[in-house]
DNA sequence: TTGCCTGCAAAGCTTTTGCACCTGA
DNA sequence: TCAGGTGCAAAAGCTTTGCAGGCAA
């Protein structure tokens, strides 16, 4: 936490409780949270927070790399602290997430990124599905979608 | 085409004028299209169709698995044929999109959904960077982001 | 003929932006 | 002190939806 705000500082930004209780937030609170639970969740410690504010912050923690923006296909961003590198099993029955390190990206995208001269700054992966209960549920409802 | 809308047929669904020119719009005309794009692209042959029928039945055409949204992280779904399984590399200066067939995703996903007892349906992955020219570009103007 | 489909317009949602006041350093 | 930050409210986009009339089968 307290890298994290220093990167703030070096960066040329203040140091505001907003700010500070966002990546707290992130940081303690569920992961992928969207800014409108970001919100929600700080209804207690700073009632007035406004979603610009919100927005605002997430998008310059995103640009000092201090938090991720992650899409799981269903219209908001979710934000997350931006640790480590990994992707997600994102179940379309119940909407629980799974985490997963594993990417080998680098090495199987290598050919195809040196063939066009790419200079690669990063990449989204998810994978949709259903987990193993929903998975279940789901043979037997035959649900579609 | 004639598969395409074969399908809608059997489907239950009706072939409008409609529906075929959305359906050659994508197949003939630039990839990865907006909804608006699309609706610009249909302004001779069909002045007054709405963007209301257009997402309609893209989302139509996306349940019979003839289209697919692809999202470039810019807030708007794009849309494509949903021909033959295939990744983007997008790059961020000039928005110019090389598609590249590679995905070995299954090979290494297989531990890690093993592990979960995960039913995989879909995945994305799209990578960011910078096209060859946009790489000098961005080197010589030292442009953040 | 008839139920699905379309055009139009309004509404819904998430996210961004303008502005006056406030505050961290 | 004072430039950057916040709250509030309005606006901006993209996408969905309600409804009355239109058309494919």
């Amino acid at each position: 936490m307290k890298k994290m705000l220093e990167k703030l500082s070096t960066g040329g930004y203040r140091i505001t409780p907003q700010r500070r209780l966002i990546l707290e937030t992130l940081k303690e609170g569920k992961r992928h949270q969207t800014a409108d639970d970001i919100c929600a969740a700080l209804k207690d410690k700073q009632p007035n927070i406004s979603p610009g504010t919100v927005y605002r912050n997430l998008n310059l923690l995103i640009s000092l790399n201090l938090v991720a923006g992650v899409d799981f296909q269903d219209g908001r961003i979710r934000y997350e602290i931006n640790d480590s590198h990994h992707h997600h099993l994102v179940c379309l029955g119940c909407g629980d997430i799974v985490e997963f390190p594993e990417c080998n990206l680098k090495e199987f995208l290598g050919e195809t990124v040196e063939r066009h001269c790419f200079q690669v700054t990063g990449h989204t992966m998810e994978v949709f599905g259903y987990c193993r209960s929903c998975h279940k549920n789901n043979f037997e409802t035959a649900d579609e979608r």
